[in-house]
DNA sequence: ATGACGGAAGTTTTCCGA
């Protein structure tokens, strides 16, 4: 069994408290961090080490930055995307080696799996500079991905999207037409992550009806449940059948100061190929 | 109601997020 989880913390320095603090009674093999909004020299890798982690960093001053935390040392580190020119740091990549399961054969070695993780732009509004950036990202990252998922079929690509599949994953879908996160031109590049050989984890299996993973701080969001699907977890064609379960765990955001971002796990099991 | 809330920079107000 591996647990795998993405999490954007709206700031590593106000949440390393409460990421411990998740980590600590939902221990996970990898789990991917967005938005430190910290430089690497800030970076709390000695509290993750304390707590039995790994990290690997990408971090700038104030705004954007993505981390991995697991049990397993990253190999393979790979910064943002090979091939797209960026001065933001969005992407961090790595590969982790998997346990040999309970049923694996003596000539196993187990597998290792290859995990990106990723903060994708917002895009602001359509129709401007930020946005024409989010879709070139978009396709820059597609791009990328397809080689990178010959090289390594066991992947997975999980983080903040910052876009919706469809209007399931947004609490006013009249309201927030065409709106960011919920335009054609986006959903039109999640889509092609998909058709690339990548399964939503989340809709593999039943949920609860209005599940969310970001509600806005302002005007009671979250009690309100006025939130947006924006977080996810997709699996490559060979991992497929190992998914054992996708959740998406709200409890960190009923804590003091939270993230307006709430954490998506995935659970794969062992099975031999 | 081009707002609210929250974080960072940095000092008082602005940018940004989603």
């Amino acid at each position: 069994m591996m647990k795998l989880a993405t999490w954007n913390v709206n700031s590593l320095t106000v949440r390393l408290p409460q990421v411990l603090d998740w980590l600590g009674t939902h221990p996970v093999d990898v789990l991917a961090l967005q938005e430190l909004k910290m430089t690497d020299d800030k970076f709390p890798h000695a509290a993750f080490k304390a707590a039995g982690y790994h990290s690997v960093c990408f971090g700038q001053k104030t705004y954007n930055g993505v981390a991995l935390i697991s049990r397993a040392p990253a190999q393979q580190v790979e910064r943002n995307i090979p091939g797209f020119t960026d001065d933001m740091a969005r992407v961090i990549s790595a590969t982790f080696a998997r346990e040999p399961g309970p049923t694996a054969t003596a000539d196993d070695t187990g597998q290792t799996i290859r995990v990106v993780g990723a903060y994708f732009p917002n895009g602001q509004e359509p129709g401007s500079d930020k946005f024409e950036y989010k879709l070139a990202w978009l396709k820059g990252l597609r791009a990328w991905l397809r080689a990178e998922m010959v090289n390594h079929p066991h992947l997975v690509l999980m983080g903040d999207y910052n876009i919706t599949f469809d209007d399931a994953d947004v609490w006013d879908p009249e309201g927030m037409r065409d709106q960011i996160h919920c335009t054609d031109e986006e959903r039109y590049e999640l889509n092609a992550l998909i058709t690339l050989g990548l399964h939503d984890a989340h809709r593999l299996f039943a949920q609860p009806p209005k599940s969310y993973s970001w509600w806005d701080y302002r005007d009671f969001g979250f009690r309100r449940n006025h939130g947006m699907r924006i977080d996810h977890i997709l699996i490559s064609n060979a991992l497929k059948p190992q998914v054992s379960a996708c959740w998406i765990d709200k409890t960190p955001r009923k804590n003091e100061r939270p993230s307006d971002h709430a954490p998506v796990v995935v659970e794969l099991v062992w099975r031999p190929l």
